[in-house]
DNA sequence: CCCGAATGAGACGTTGACGTCTCATTCGAA
DNA sequence: TTCGAATGAGACGTCAACGTCTCATTCGGG
């Protein structure tokens, strides 16, 4: 009977990283819950949002810590970040496209905290000569983010296979599209 | 005096997809106009989005036209397709942002030719050993629009130069972040 | 079985954006 | 310069979503 918080959290993100227009009704028919239920967890559209941030970045923030980011070569631990990330993508998505981390110009302070992680993966592995440095650790971030973000639509729409979420992103991420020899 | 109807249109993308909620008003403002204006040359909310789906499938038909997709080495073929597109890349990331170019589970018509087309790239440089086989092309397509998108909103924010655009999307979407020995 | 807590359905007033309208002003071509 | 077209500012009624409330029902622990 008890509502799943946590449920109802992932499922709002899920609806409102595709429609952010959505209706507070809509929201709660997606979740299975009744209107007024969803109104008792949270206040009101405001409150949800910041809800969806909160869980979405202490998940995210899990994720980060499971990965062990610092631990040996800086590709491995893309490869482990992805897999943790993995269910929290939805959550993740809706937090890049919803831009209401930003304050006022400011970015949110949690999130300015995660994003500084793992752009300091990227430079760790640009450092130690695993990664190409002409592409700068700001803009491989943001490439990690869009990619996570559009493989989790890709797999709910059937575009990608649900099993192949990891590869897809972490083979282009690393390798990239074009065929080489020695691979 | 006159309105530049496809310089509101752009800046309306622009706004809209990062604040998919914006207001009329707010709209309007952006583009440097008042509410009335923008009435009049859009009737209602669903007309701006309905004339921001149509330029942007007639600018996204434009760049493949002009990429000349079928001539040469697939990769440069891709190369071409990203130069052309970037002056769009605004109008794309509001396309492939805002999901109501499917109406009821069934995808907007103009759009699905276009997507089919960036698709068949893909499967040609597969086919003449390009392009990596184990990534399907309808994830390297969604991933060249997650990349535009990305980037665009990188650039916008100044988290990647202006002049960076095509080569961080191109280069990434080539060649991956790993460091290879022969490149 | 029983009872309290939680939920779902719905009613109700409020609010903000919408769409339309008017009118004064400004632009630009003749 | 002149005049028509276009624009900006604002007023106004409408409407849909919001937030709150009530009440009957259902769930689950004791």
């Amino acid at each position: 009977m008890t509502v799943d918080r946590d449920q109802v959290l992932r499922t709002a993100a899920a609806l409102l990283s595709r429609k952010s227009t959505a209706t507070m009704d809509e929201v709660a028919r997606a979740a299975g819950i009744g209107r007024a239920t969803l109104h008792r967890h949270f206040a009101g559209r405001d409150a949800l949002v910041r809800a969806l941030e909160n869980f979405g970045i202490e998940q995210f923030e899990a994720a980060l810590d499971a990965a062990r980011l610092d631990e040996g070569p800086a590709p491995d631990a893309l490869r482990r970040l992805i897999a943790e990330v993995e269910p929290a993508a939805g959550l993740l998505a809706f937090l890049v496209t919803e831009n209401q981390l930003f304050e006022g110009d400011q970015m949110n302070e949690g999130w300015a905290r995660l994003d500084a992680r793992v752009s300091a993966l990227f430079r760790r592995g640009q450092e130690q000569g695993e990664f190409r440095i002409d592409l700068t650790p700001a803009w491989l971030t943001e490439a990690l983010y869009g990619l996570i973000g559009t493989c989790a639509w890709a797999v709910q729409v059937g575009r990608v296979a649900a099993n192949d979420f990891q590869y897809m992103i972490v083979e282009l991420l690393l390798g990239g599209a074009r065929r080489s020899v020695e691979k």
